[in-house]
RNA sequence: GGGCGCGUAGUUCAAUGGUAGAAUGCCUCGUUUACACCGAGGAGGUCGUAGGUUCGAUCCCUACCGCGCCCA
């Protein structure tokens, strides 16, 4: 029994705990734990938030998914038919980028091997690494049901996908058409507006000199981006802007490359950027298209899709003119033309200018505006309703602030972009055949249903992963089939997850639920910060302040991690710091917990129960009843309101300072001296047991570790029923008595302290209550053992006081220490004197307050009346003080 | 430019319209039979600045200063 270990090791208590509750199917709704539901409280449904497939565990998995989980077993407990749905995400252009990597290795492209044998191959890698993150959020001891676990890519899941995309074309909210788009020349594909990042860049602009076509004028043009010249087929100014005036419609003759090309006007120029003339390069700058529209200019594209200069559209003299370009990356490009342009005098000035450039969110490179063929999805009429369900309640954001956020993202939502240019995802389910005909299908056509014709060729595009994700609600549980599971858990209860993904997944998953399920996908959304190191920088590999959840895991066990993490999140989901520092808490803690559970199992007697009687329970006995069932309460209110870190923070002060600083120090002196011993231990187990429950969601795996160790009739902890708040167990009465004894106790190791006492010796202690003797009788004991006294006198009236003591007032008792020649006249002298000085101060304050009619008249009565006897208190106490500095002095 | 959040102990952060709390660090003491990943005690704060509301403001309101994020 003893042989438990001092320090916790989590390691194996890990895997062995984890290994049981999957195999046991702890996790399904429908295993063991349909044991402990209770039928009228129903289902409570939480889908992950499909981590990517290439992924591995970072901090803000480890934060989300540990709340989630958090408040899956605390639901569970309480006897809610729980189902949490994990998976993962195909995430294409990421995998994508993994898989050609490792083919890069092999010195090939994916263009070497084809589509389908590229295809295969990231299945492949897939089936041998896409376990990864699944992996790991099992290390973090995730309660999720792993036999519902889905993949975006699951056969299951491209029906819905192809689903959803026939019934939105056929409604008319799904088209193509050829639009400026957001090109990402690495991943050579179009990316939506929401995966351009913004940032501000040092810049140039370019003063450039364009010559009016027969005449030796020149109009200057400023532009930022000298290189898509080649393309230029305008240059337009404000129609207000009189030095232009003349100039509309004269033909300029562009430099470099001879094209004659119209001034125009338009209102969308700023006459206050640079010289009030830009150039107009329709194929590449989203406003020179509107431009270009408007004014029916040709579009001539310069860029290949990898970002390298193309002369395909242009003149054959033109072409001869410029092929020293062709196939130059587009920042060397702009280098050479500058070059050219200042060899052949047709740099006016170059300025310093910041501009914000567009990138990757994936690979960070510089996003180009790209005219190309794309899908897209009408959101107009899906964000109308999804607007809708959370104006009118349906679904609460929380923190609230998130409510504005997301609505004014949604009504300002441009079409939005699902085609992608790569292999890894969702094909578009559209074939095109040779006589024109176009089929959008869920099922694979055959034939062209026109012509005929078994040629038909499928849309080379794939859909964005995100496309997939906002349907993961429902297509986890089996949509587009009827199928009972959806029945029975849609729409979910809460979604999980951190704001930087409001815009791209949560807001989705809200359009596509109203859409397909007519109802909501969950009517609570909690959203949380995000985890940066300590000084508030975001935690990146380049930086090198990456804290791995891991390593921590490996070196303080997955609980001290969970515990750390969700401690640090507050009611206003502020970003979260995380230092080592707070690491070390949570190691602490668990060793805490460990040890006090080691303190118990080590006391004689195998009687490991809870039946304590009632009628032998001591004053602390009481009071820790009290105390801890009013902890679970307040544990069980607050997680009902999502406040995970307030909720933290309870259990450790409740763990460390009441139940292990002073129930268990108080416990010691029935349980090594003999008396009520077997009661005390039936109450340390009870509140123990107890405990262990209220934190088990919090730290599952020690926990239950502890909890098998104890004598109950539950064979684990994770389908305990959770504590419920007892009346019998309510004890005001002796929390108030309690309180008075802690007081006291404080103010005897202070004065051992403050006086220099050494820490073997032990003294007498007399105090004096006038009202309070009988409450002081009682906990004499705990006084006695835990200031170090021989013996502790109680009084009731002050002229029993003994001479040459040290002393301190505590609401309700004034307390000496006899300390003969121990005592240091001065310096008790410099100490009451001082606590004196602070007595007295506080007395003006309450006095200048009760002095004021206004607070009199207007404060809540009962604030007077307490105001009045802390007063009463104050001046007892300043006079008792005083005695006592008069006394001293003699 | 529009919006949001944050400025509280040396540090990292809570809470609260009525004497401001924790963790960590610091100082003193302590190896007592759960734990030194520990215990006891202590020092440390004009709650960013200036106004306003209020009997009373760290908290509510306004402006300003500083920091961060999102959107254009």
């Amino acid at each position: 029994m003893i042989d438990i270990p001092k320090v916790y090791d989590p390691k194996e208590t890990e895997e062995k705990w984890y290994k049981i509750w999957e195999e046991g199917n702890y996790f399904s709704p429908d295993g063991p734990a349909s044991a402990i539901q209770d039928k009228s409280l129903g289902c409570f449904t939480i889908v992950i938030p499909p981590p990517n497939v290439t992924g591995s565990l970072h901090m803000g998995h480890a934060l989300d998914n540990t709340l989630q989980d958090v408040l899956v077993r605390y639901k569970r407990m309480k006897g809610f038919k729980v189902l949490w749905v994990p998976g993962t995400d195909h995430a294409g252009i990421a995998t994508q980028n993994v898989v050609e990597k490792s083919l890069a290795k092999e010195g090939k492209k994916k263009e070497d091997i084809g589509r389908e044998e590229f295809i295969k191959l990231v299945w492949k890698w897939k089936e041998e690494y896409g376990g990864t993150i699944t992996r790991q959020l099992r290390r973090l001891g995730a309660s999720c049901d792993w036999s519902r676990e889905r993949f975006t890519m699951d056969s299951g899941l491209s029906k819905a996908v192809r689903k959803a995309f026939v019934s939105l074309y056929n409604e008319g909210l799904i088209y193509r058409g050829k639009r400026m788009v957001n090109w990402c020349p690495r991943c050579t594909t179009a990316i939506s507006d929401i995966e351009v990042e913004h940032e501000s860049k040092k810049g140039s602009l370019w003063h450039i000199k364009y010559l009016i076509e027969g005449s030796s004028d020149k109009v200057v043009v400023a532009t930022t981006r000298p290189e898509t010249m080649l393309g230029d087929t305008a240059v337009a100014v404000n129609p207000d802007d009189e030095r232009y005036a003349g100039l509309v419609g004269k033909m300029l003759i562009l430099p470099l490359v001879g094209r004659k090309i119209p001034v125009i006007k338009d209102p969308f120029v700023d006459p206050s950027f640079g010289t009030g003339a830009v150039k107009v390069t329709p194929a590449h700058d989203p406003n020179d298209y509107e431009m270009a529209v408007r004014h029916n200019l040709p579009k001539i594209n310069i860029l290949t899709p990898k970002g390298k200069i193309t002369l395909e559209e242009l003149s054959s003299e033109e072409k001869n003119n410029l092929s020293k370009y062709e196939t130059l990356d587009r920042s060397k490009a702009r280098t050479q033309i500058v070059a050219d342009l200042e060899e052949g005098g047709y740099i006016e000035k170059i300025e310093d200018y910041g501009n914000n450039v567009g990138k990757c969110y994936r690979c960070k490179t510089e996003i180009e505006p790209y005219l190309s063929d794309q899908w897209f999805v009408k959101v107009a009429p899906l964000a109308e309703k999804a607007i809708k369900a959370v104006e009118s309640g349906k679904i609460d954001y929380i923190p609230s602030r998130w409510t504005k956020v997301y609505l004014d993202w949604m009504m300002n939502l441009h079409d939005w972009c699902i085609s992608r240019q790569i292999w890894w995802g969702h094909r578009i389910p559209v074939w095109y055949c040779a006589c024109g005909e176009v089929v959008v299908a869920e099922e694979d056509p055959t034939n062209c249903p026109k012509c005929g014709s078994k040629h038909m060729v499928q849309d080379k595009d794939v859909l964005d992963t995100w496309f997939s994700s906002s349907l993961w609600p429902f297509s986890t549980l089996g949509w587009p089939a009827g199928t009972a599971e959806l029945r029975t858990y849609y729409p979910t209860s809460v979604l999980i997850t951190g704001y930087d993904i409001i815009t791209f997944w949560v807001s989705k998953m809200i359009m596509m639920g109203t859409k397909f399920m007519g109802k909501e996908p969950f009517s609570k959304v909690f959203i949380h910060g995000l985890i940066r190191d300590v000084t508030g920088k975001k935690m990146s590999k380049s930086v090198g302040n990456v804290i791995d959840p891991l390593d921590v895991i490996s070196h303080a066990g997955a609980d001290a991690l969970r515990f750390s993490l969700v401690s640090l999140v507050t009611a206003g989901g502020q970003d979260l710091k995380l230092a080592e520092e707070k690491i070390t808490e949570g190691r602490n803690f668990a060793n805490k917990i460990w040890n006090v559970s080691r303190f118990v199992f080590m006391q004689e007697g195998n009687l490991l129960k809870t039946d304590f009687d009632e009628k032998s329970l001591s004053m602390a006995d009481r009071w820790i009843l009290s105390r801890f069932n009013l902890t679970a309460s307040q544990i069980t209110d607050l997680l009902d309101n999502f406040e995970f870190g307030e909720s933290a923070r309870r259990l450790y002060e409740f763990i460390w300072s009441e139940f292990c600083d002073w129930y268990v120090e108080l416990s010691k002196i029935s349980l090594y001296g003999g008396h009520n011993k077997d009661n005390t231990l039936k109450v340390l187990n009870f509140v123990l047991s107890g405990t262990l429950k209220i934190l088990h969601p919090f730290m599952p795996f020690e926990t239950e570790e502890i909890f098998s160790k104890l004598d109950t009739k539950e064979r684990t902890i994770m389908l305990s029923k959770w504590p419920v708040s007892r009346k019998d167990l309510e004890d005001r009465a002796s929390e108030e008595k309690m309180a008075l004894i802690i007081n006291a106790i404080r103010a005897v190791r202070n004065i051992r302290a403050e006086m220099n006492v050494p820490s073997g010796k032990e003294i007498e202690v007399v105090i004096c209550a006038e009202q309070y003797g009988d409450v002081l009788k009682e906990g004499e004991q705990y006084i006695r053992a835990l200031v170090k006294a021989k013996e502790v006198k109680i009084v009731s009236s002050s002229s029993q006081r003994p001479p040459q003591s040290a002393m301190a007032v505590v609401p309700g008792a004034e307390i000496y220490v006899p300390l003969g020649g121990l005592i240091d006249i001065d310096k008790e002298l410099l100490r009451l004197e001082k606590t004196l000085a602070d007595t007295e101060s506080f007395i003006s304050r309450i006095k200048a307050k009760l002095d004021n009619p206004d607070f009199v008249n207007r404060a809540k009565p009962e604030l007077v009346e307490a105001e009045k006897t802390k007063l009463q208190d104050m001046e007892g106490k300043k006079a008792v003080l005083e005695d006592s500095i008069k006394s001293l002095k003699r």
